[in-house]
DNA sequence: AATGAATGAGTCTTCATTCAT
DNA sequence: AATGAATGAAGACTCATTCAT
């Protein structure tokens, strides 16, 4: 049998089936994290739920921390993804509509997966590796910066590091708070109005409400 | 024997004695907390630090969860304390004068003991009895409610609760991170320009800042 | 959670049961070392036969080498203890006397605990803290080298160190060998042969030999 | 297909290959015992310094004991190489002369690796298939043995079988503790004179040295 | 009340070995 | 023949908690 030159190398077929696996293991890692809590997901229960042995486990993942930190990094970027995009999207609208967006982008990020959030923001230690959870906001900041320093025209604020710091703290926390904690303040027929007053909080703090009827518009 | 009068009798010197272990344990709790992480930290050790036997900590303290607890209840107490003070005595001043208080009152209040601080919000996970470090908050939210709702004719916000709810969600989160991730803008000299600028956040929220001659102000 | 071993004993066997319980731990090491060999003596099954919980095992031991040095230690003070009570006997005696006594010593001493000595010698590798089952050898070196010393009239040599060193590795190597792989040589009959053939290399050596009349005595 | 003419059959071209690849797992092992010890060797580690895959590795040995006893035994036969060619040389030479050359073989023997030789004395357990490290020392028995018959003129001992033991476990003994734990005792300027005090040990003992002049030769 | 020895379930991790590709 | 992904038994060790003294 003649033996025609291969395009597709075995190890490609391996690297596939290592590639399942590190997925199943990642995932395995985020259900338990959720199921039970960071401290009694166990590397063993990982495992077992990922259907590989443990020995596969550490295959992929030297340590307890390593498969957190995996969790961590793909919840991250799926986060980051949404946030960017948004920030795209809006990179040449003025800040009244950009404001209103990135808002509602900041909450549909927080609802990605919002048991696991809670779960890593609230149960996982910042410690050694795992300093990360708050990346995001890291990532977040010089990107929304950049926007505000492109619009420095619309916006008067004296220092333009502060203001996107207050800004991107205040937003994360705001709509952090609403998914986690306080699922009322987002209640479909509620949602629009939080919408509307986090993007207030911002816009007058930016200087830019000047026209803004608040005597008829706001007061009940 | 003679019994001689005795103005305090034996059981309040062994409650005198038990609050001083009770307060030992809580105390050596809160250093190895803040020394080791609360991964490391070990009944056995606090024990140990607190000078007593691991027996006796359990006299006194059913699982170490309940020591945590305490700890977290001692730490609250005292930011509270901070917030409550600071509220009573603004508590006729006008929202100009009480708000700009009230941030310098967040802001001392966590810097009351930063370390411990940090690791209960990190580390400590938020299951089962533990899940209080945002009870702070919570006891926050209805006080500085009122104080809204007795200042009602110097705000302009439609719905009371929501302002409520972000103002105060907004001042925690920018204090916490400025006294734990961003010790720079809290610098001696920049520290006033901080406050000023979380004000001013809250002002223009609650729609009285029209007078602020913020081109003149505010920018450079 | 793994930990980084101790060596040095934890707590200080103080009270009667701790004593107990130490010495069992230690016993019912050197048992197991003894039927399944180093390899196979976990930690877990030297708690079962010590009748003591593993937790108990790590209150005093901070590691399965720590309980092997244990062993070795007490194993080592025991044939320290058969040679040094022998060199002092023979301290005043000429080394006629001396040197066959001090042989016989030699062989006593490994015949403590042959099983054991053999494990320790042959499995228990000479790594981190357990490099010390030589100690016997560098304990007795100084002892004899004193020895020869005070007897210095008797011996013809002109390195006294290196005399010793010779002295003492050669008998050590020839009753250990005796002892552990050539019990024949130590069968009842001819014990007193092997002591003497032993105690003539070592005399012969030390140039104390002249009046021998081997041509009778020693040739069949 | 074509079948063009082979000089070198496939086969050959096979051994030939796996000729390389068993010396180069086995070229490993010995490389990580020096390396990293007996404890550490794992035989993933070892295949992966061979270039070899895991699984190719236990395609030429059924074991990592398999492996290690492979390491012994090329060792051993190194060191029963120099043994025994040393021993032939002298098979003709009178005592006084061969010792002296088999004494010096022995050290020569010891150094062929000395640090393998080292974790192989002292690391590698006695243990199933692992016992024959004291190989060498039985090879050398017989051969010495037969020697010491082929020139029992010249010696005087009642029992060849003993004697040819002590001799051996002697040598042995002394050489591999000069070059395993006491270099001092073979440094240059020494070395001679540590082979001269083995050389003249064992003489004196065979009841060959009745001309020496120890008075003027030995002492200070 | 205090002590601290004892407990043991449960954790992480390693590594020799197998087997489908 | 070679590969390397997968296996899982087994081991060292921790620590919250109990209880006899």
């Amino acid at each position: 049998m003649v033996q025609r030159p291969q395009k597709t190398p075995r190890k490609i077929a391996s690297q596939k089936r290592s590639r399942v696996t590190v997925d199943a293991l990642v995932e395995a890692t985020a259900r338990i994290l959720v199921k039970d809590g960071y401290d009694r997901a166990s590397t063993n229960r990982i495992a077992a739920v990922a259907g590989v042995s443990i020995g596969t486990l550490y295959q992929y993942f030297p340590s307890k921390e390593a498969l957190v930190e995996a969790v961590i990094e793909r919840h991250t970027q799926e986060l980051s993804q949404v946030g960017q995009t948004a920030l795209l999207k809006v990179a040449a609208s003025p800040i009244e509509i950009a404001l209103r967006e990135l808002v509602r982008a900041a909450i549909d990020a927080h609802r990605v997966d919002p048991k696991l959030h809670r779960v890593l923001a609230e149960q996982v230690p910042r410690t050694g590796r795992l300093e990360d959870i708050e990346a995001v906001e890291r990532n977040a900041l010089p990107l929304f910066r950049a926007y505000l320093e492109a619009h420095r025209s619309e916006v008067d604020v004296a220092d333009l590091d502060l203001a996107a710091f207050i800004l991107v703290t205040t937003v994360e926390a705001l709509t952090h708070s609403a998914v986690i904690t306080r699922p009322d303040v987002l209640a479909d027929e509620k949602a629009d109005a939080f919408v509307e007053e986090v993007t207030q909080l911002m816009l007058r703090y930016l200087g830019r409400d000047r026209g803004a009827k608040r005597g008829t518009a706001r007061s009940k």
